[in-house]
DNA sequence: TTCGCGATTATGTATAGACATTATCGCAAC
DNA sequence: GTTGCGATAATGTCTATACATAATCGCGAA
């Protein structure tokens, strides 16, 4: 046997998998797993914390752990770097920025981000390229207030989703996915025909409440698909 | 103060989060948090074994504690039950069975499942409806081999995806969004246009390594979005 | 019967110490 | 210089114990 702990851990989680401990099924007392694997509390207890910290199950004083209810299904999806993706694929990638300026934040967009109209922020509208093949089309807000050195960046290097993931950490996202049909100026970017489907990410980020960027990647249906693998457990 | 777990643990998560320590930075030996804490090594390192599971910081022996870099993006998305969605709309929810049948598995869906062609398979195509205007057609498979009491439910109470969710815990899963224009069988079951943007969502399901079965959610463009809200740390 | 309250009990947090494991560092031999 | 190896220093795991916290149970009073 290796260590307890994974012993424990993969003992339980077993029989919630399997169904042998359905949803609702009281777990054994602390004292009594104590006694069952024959080590102390701080162990059990070390290898219950983490299982009720990854939502497989619920723990409350007094009553005692019961296996959690299946929660409403998430679907976790990988978004990719597209340079990253490029190198991976062995295809050339590169961005080119269409549009840059500064604007002022008008009632929708305010009432999107939290933001009070007319907050000062930097627009881009970036096309990901990769084989000469448009791939994405990127409309980004990003506050000045809260990134004030992204007005003097020139974006040469990186594109801006790059350059600020690893200059700004964020501490709050919010994603919605959307299946448009591409308007007129959208399918000549993309080089798609009006009326394609595409698939529209928007994500927006906070750090510590701090409003810090808004993209909206609008992919060609047909090129482009978001994969995502989960395990609910480790 | 309140616990010092969590005084340890916030003051740490703000430091990373503010972007004071930056990626790569080395955190200060237990040890030495210890000391600054005052509080004894087991509480630091628990603290520290709980931010390197959510992936913020990483740990290596005699080497110390580093800031984590920043992993690709991921974008965690709920996915609503209908009937739960449809309650708190207040509105009314209805599904309809509008296929049912047993089928073996031809090359294509063998492949993406991995199972065997000719594996016998439950098949159900599913429309769901709120107040009376279609949101969803579903498509399903669930393998019989290892949900074989699936063949005798009627689904009359609860549409398939429900039935499931709570009789099979499921230990893998696969997502797949993408977005298509309906084609003419699609758009009338969904009353759209022929050519309407829709966003179809597959997600195939495994149980400690056998495969439960797959789901394909198409959803019209105009009526629904997937939506997620996300934390890096609880 | 119902309400309130104290006893009970299961989990939550923390401590101090012990030994295990494993990279890394630095010195010595080549 | 390069290599090898032992000392060292960091995290990983575990114990035994203590006290805190909170929810439930059950008893007694209204």
């Amino acid at each position: 046997m290796k260590h307890l702990h994974q012993r424990i851990r993969d003992d339980i989680e077993a029989r919630i998998m399997s169904g042998e401990w359905p949803p609702g099924h009281r777990i054994p007392y602390e004292h009594e797993l104590m006694a069952e694997y024959g080590c102390s509390r701080m162990t059990v207890n070390k290898v219950m914390s983490t299982l009720a910290a990854n939502g497989l199950i619920t723990r409350r004083r007094r009553a005692g752990t019961v296996v959690a209810e299946p929660s409403s299904q998430q679907a976790v999806l990988q978004i990719q770097d597209f340079a990253l993706e490029a190198a991976r694929a062995g295809v050339e990638y590169r961005f080119k920025i269409l549009h840059r300026g500064i604007d002022r934040l008008d009632a929708a967009a305010a009432q999107r981000t939290g933001q009070p109209v007319g907050a000062k922020m930097l627009c881009l509208s970036t096309l990901h390229v990769m084989d000469d093949v448009p791939q994405a089309f990127e409309q980004r807000l990003i506050n000045l207030a809260t990134v004030p050195e992204a007005g003097e960046e020139p974006f040469e290097e990186h594109p801006p989703g790059t350059w600020l993931l690893r200059r700004v950490p964020w501490t709050d996202a919010e994603h919605i996915v959307r299946a448009v049909n591409a308007d007129s100026a959208t399918a000549k970017r993309l080089q798609v025909q009006t009326g394609t489907a595409c698939l529209v990410l928007e994500r927006r980020t906070w750090q510590a409440g701090a409003f810090v960027t808004e993209a909206r990647i609008t992919y060609p249906g047909d090129r482009h698909q978001l994969v995502g693998r989960f395990s609910p457990v480790a």
